[in-house]
DNA sequence: TGTATATTGTTATAATATAACGTTATGTAA
DNA sequence: TTACATAACGTTATATTATAACAATATACA
């Protein structure tokens, strides 16, 4: 069996609902949302979006528990995520530095470890919080 | 009243718990721990690690929902934090690297946001699990 | 001493996530 | 086509993580 091509049923109605957002959604939040389209336990939601996690279409804001369709859309990277987080609006941004995913994809400290992936949450005041 | 000078008994039994622990601890196994020391609930570890993540003595794992005590005795950055974390026996180590955290501190991207905080979190095999 | 703030103790509950089971769909190869 | 393996689905129950709300006590300090 090779990899999967095609999205099944239920990964296609919650990436589309997480798409729509423009902001990181909550897996309950996105539930009740979706149940007028036939998903109606949290399972299915939390397997699709492990499933498109899995595959680099959603990425999962760790400090938030919550879950954000990825903007890269050349991104190859899937693994190597970084993101901007306002702590007043919570805003949250992918951050597509090359400068940055190089830096760290390469990034070896003395322990010998060979990183493959990695996460990174930047905390601040958006411009738009910042001058109120 | 000015800045916490000493910790509270709560904070002390759970930190000293944390601490003597050379691995990330789950709150409720936290509390699990020190029930015989007289905390009874889970908000009480959670306050008590609260307090102590925001005054950098305990730093979260937030992809892992677990608590580790700071290792970097003269960690000025309590909230700029590196850990490298292997996704086979789940040994968690703070990364203690000053270039590393100048480039994180100093970097900003297109949006015009300044960072004060970030967390990372490296993920791949540590030696001994690579060599098995 | 009076006052503000931090911490505590306690019960209940909210929010997040997975276990376990059986069924159905899809891809691969004989 | 049939047989087999893997992936996805549906469902119920439950585990895990975290906070709300309220009353009491302790601490810092003007
Ligand atoms: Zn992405
Ligand atoms: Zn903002
Ligand atoms: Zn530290
Ligand atoms: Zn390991």
């Amino acid at each position: 069996m090779q990899k999967q091509q095609y999205l099944s049923k239920n990964q296609k109605i919650v990436l589309d609902h997480v798409e729509k957002a423009n902001q990181p959604l909550k897996a309950y939040s996105i539930l009740y949302n979706v149940q007028k389209k036939g998903l109606k336990a949290p399972l299915q939601v939390y397997r699709a979006l492990d499933k498109l996690v899995e595959i680099g279409k959603i990425h999962k804001i760790e400090s938030r528990n919550a879950f954000v369709a990825c903007k890269n859309s050349n991104c190859v990277v899937s693994n190597a995520t970084a993101f901007s987080i306002c702590e007043s609006c919570e805003k949250v941004t992918e951050i597509n530095n090359s400068k940055l995913s190089k830096y760290l994809s390469n990034f070896e400290d003395n322990s010998g470890m060979k990183y493959s992936k990695y996460n990174l949450e930047f905390f601040g005041l958006c411009k738009k919080c910042k001058n109120k």
